[in-house]
DNA sequence: TTGAAAGCGCTAACAC
DNA sequence: GTGTTAGCGCTTTCAA
């Protein structure tokens, strides 16, 4: 296939436009928007002109300098896209941002945080962005954005100043489910964490694990655990997948005579990873182990299980980041939203067997 | 609508800057860039003098403008994200498109077609786009774009002038399962296709389906088949995922008098879901059911099953379709790339049982 | 090596 | 209703 053919000539422009209809520009330009008091016989002529220059509408470059918007917001995710897009809850909430964007004329521009891509979060065009799946080592991506002047919002994030934060009740919540466990009457509880570092540190929890974990959602899922039993112990996966919660649930339970009675999954995914661990182990699920997720989402592939979990409104949270954005875009003075989730039991949760 | 309120100090530019420093605007932008023939004493007191003022860098939407450039590929996709991103294969062929366009420093602004974004992509601001998962409805769509005259790249699509296609040996591959199936002596054949239509309507496949369908993919696919099995009837899934699958599984195999004895899904998840419903009414998979997929993708809860099915090369066909986009940006010339997909067998075929 | 000037295409503000 | 003007902030000539 051959190159546009290229400059040779350049494409029309409103000045063109006018030209050729024998009116103003701004005139021609009020006329081929459609809006603005203009005579139907001057529209006519205008639209006329442009039908026949093949002039494609307003060049938004020139729009967006001009108007000093672009309409595009920026969404950073900090894995590679086939890691965050692999858990279906970070869809979910993308498609929350993506509907709310999406009505109010918007486009996502996606920034992954990988490698070198900071020079694109330095510059790429953009009105305001939202930070997805945040960890504290972002400080550095926020203070280059903050330079740039525009509203951040990050879903799930530390309070940064100046970063407008949708949260979601982490730790309460996890607290709740590891307590729910101990009115079971478990006592060997363990977690299987998120990763806990950018570089998906995968093995045991580590003792000191407060003093290297960046990954705020994770780290506020474990204290909650930690919350309601000090100094629990666990596995942290290599990522949010069905694979990831099966070697943790491996580690966590080959071993018979340390092994829990009860596992902690900090998303769906790896609960149900962990499920099948236990099933391959010849462990049964609820019997020998309880097993307890994170999310909500509905799983393929879990039957006959239903998963006792924390059910999280993740589209409203991607929503109500995506309106954020927009009324800040519009100057308004806009308060944080926190987000509950709902305790859910299923049939994956029982009473601890001596 | 509002102005900047909180911007009572304009944002500084270059020209602040360079005034600041005691230089001329351009030895500015050359100093600030790092690039370019600049003394370093001359570079530093720009530095500073940008320092000062809290200059946050070119402003992208400027240099847009006078570049011609936005640096910017925009990636079209017809269903809803969430619809869209419920198959890896999708999310494999956006990981392999972010890829090249993030090497080469250019992000990606995600389009949906749904609704009144229409006018998004005729206003968006883009220097190219990758029309993915089309439909031949998408002529509108494409006639916008090419009247802005940027390069347009589609994956798997019908040829359309003007339009670089990155193709994949839909048909072929799938005829050639069909064939597996007739040497193993199926006769009694039917296929679970993806949605055929805009409005994903489900339901059996009616004899006409020519008339009306309008996705690509699943008509190749398709037709594939009939290449084989001339008049083949089947179920239209209401999109591709295990639950359609299984529902489209169900309607097949539910009546035993006139049950296929094998069936070709159009996916991966969907040959899952047909395995599913297989596996609840009791018929044994392969001994009563041969069941082929497509895409090759890992799905998890698939054991103790291997799916026999085609392989393609999703993250390449993302990845070439990414190097065309910027190839064609540079002007070159770029010839269609065609995929091959690669039949593997698992164990969820078997010779037909009389 | 530095400076000056000329727009990129559009729209907001103000005249007529 | 319509015309005129003046930039938005930057980069790319061309000249010194």
């Amino acid at each position: 296939m051959k190159p546009e053919a290229s400059d040779s000539h350049a494409r029309p422009n409103l000045a063109a436009v006018a030209a050729l209809a024998g009116v103003s520009g701004s005139t021609a330009s009020l006329a081929f928007s459609g809006a603005g008091p203009v005579s139907a016989a001057t529209r006519a002529k205008v639209l006329a002109a442009a039908e026949t220059l093949g002039y494609a509408g307003p060049d938004p470059r020139a729009q967006s300098l001009r108007r000093g918007r672009s309409g595009v917001v920026g969404v950073v995710i900090e894995d590679r896209l086939s890691d965050a897009f692999r858990d279906p809850i970070n869809i979910a909430m993308l498609d929350g941002i993506a509907d709310v964007a999406g009505a109010a004329g918007a486009g996502l521009l996606l920034l992954t945080e990988t490698g070198d891509n900071r020079a694109t979060i330095a510059s790429a065009p953009m009105d305001a962005v939202i930070l997805v799946g945040c960890s504290t080592r972002l400080n550095e991506t926020v203070a280059t954005l903050r330079q740039r002047g525009m509203p951040i919002v990050a879903i799930e994030a530390d309070d940064i100043p100046g970063v407008l934060a949708i949260g979601l009740d982490n730790r309460p919540a996890s607290a709740l489910a590891a307590r729910y466990l101990r009115e079971l009457g478990h006592e060997r509880v363990a977690v299987v964490t998120l990763p806990l570092d950018p570089q998906h540190t995968s093995g045991p929890i580590p003792a000191e694990w407060e003093a290297t974990a960046t990954s705020y959602t994770a780290i506020e899922r474990l204290r909650g655990v930690t919350d309601v039993f000090p100094g629990v112990g666990g596995y942290i996966a290599s990522g949010s997948s069905i694979e990831a919660g099966r070697r943790a649930g491996f580690a966590l339970l080959q071993h018979p005579s340390a092994r829990p009675t009860a596992i902690i999954a900090q998303s769906d995914l790896l609960a149900l990873g962990v499920i099948r661990a236990a099933e391959e182990l010849g462990i049964a699920v609820p019997h020998d182990l309880s097993v307890i997720g994170f999310d909500g989402v509905r799983l393929d592939g879990l039957e006959p299980y239903e998963l006792t979990t924390l059910v999280q409104p993740a589209v409203d949270k991607g929503r109500a980041a995506g309106e954020a954005v927009m009324r800040l875009l519009e100057g308004e003075d806009v308060e944080p939203v926190n987000f509950s989730s709902v305790f859910h039991v299923g049939n994956t949760t029982a009473p601890a067997t001596p």
